[in-house]
DNA sequence: AAGAGGATGGCCT
DNA sequence: GGCCATCCTCTTC
């Protein structure tokens, strides 16, 4: 279901459509395509799905505040929040109004505007201009001024079109990264063997000198 | 290759 | 006041 799971032909927009859906199927969905902003394109690898009311790890979870407020609006909006103290990630937002979930763009392998994304992230590698949530914002100058951007609607500075379907054999999926709560759920999607997907980072405990709590690699890609 | 620690600010209890 | 959906550098193996 090439045309009917990204609702495109690849180059184009995708539909406001494309987003009302499970957020699990948006997320798996929007590998293969590509997220673009002021001359940079980047091709998405790694995307994260988060369930709203239903998902302890979410931002919604307690329920809406004014960080918050685009997740429960209509779908195929962007939520862009600043964490960290100096970093900001984006997601889209997925399903109907009030339900508040949404895939959080993870990484990425930059298409196009490859000087300004370097440009924009310093020195770095070709593999490190977008793996990572933070990074690929930074590549693509995404902050706080494109919370609330919809990316379906034409004309937008933002915007998210169609790719050519990541075949099934090459999806693969696993537990979220950097979350202490529900960590386990495998709602993590990366395309197999793709190097600039980020490499696997469990949630670390604040505390030191915390004893046990291996962790089974992943992937590498 | 992998782990520790710092940077740094807003949000929520 | 504590906790982050992180990244970078430095240290050690």
């Amino acid at each position: 279901m090439t045309r009917a799971s990204t609702g495109a032909r690849p180059g184009l927009p995708l539909p406001a459509g494309f987003y009302d859906r499970p957020v699990l199927d948006v997320a798996r969905d929007l590998l293969g395509c590509v997220i673009d902003h002021d001359g940079v394109q980047v091709r998405l690898t790694e995307v994260e799905a988060y369930d709203g009311a239903n998902d302890p790890a979410s931002h919604a979870y307690r329920g809406e505040t004014a960080r918050n407020a685009v997740m429960f609006g209509p779908p195929g909006h962007a939520y862009v929040y600043f964490t960290y103290g100096m970093h900001f990630c984006v997601n889209l937002v997925c399903g109907p109004p009030g339900v508040a979930s949404a895939a959080l763009l993870r990484a990425g392998e930059v298409v196009a505007g490859f000087d300004r994304a370097a440009s924009r992230r310093g020195s770095s590698t070709a593999r490190d201009l977008a793996r990572g949530p933070a990074r690929l914002c930074q590549a693509l100058d995404i902050d706080r001024r494109l919370d609330g951007a919809d990316v379906a609607r034409r004309g937008s500075p933002l915007r998210v079109l169609a790719g050519s379907r990541v075949p099934e054999a090459l999806v693969r999926r696993g537990p979220r990264v950097g979350i202490s709560k529900a960590a386990e759920w495998p709602w993590r999607f990366w395309i197999d063997g793709d190097r600039t997907v980020s490499a696997y980072r469990p949630h670390l405990a604040r505390r030191k000198n915390q004893p046990g709590a291996r962790i089974e690699v992943g992937e590498d890609a």
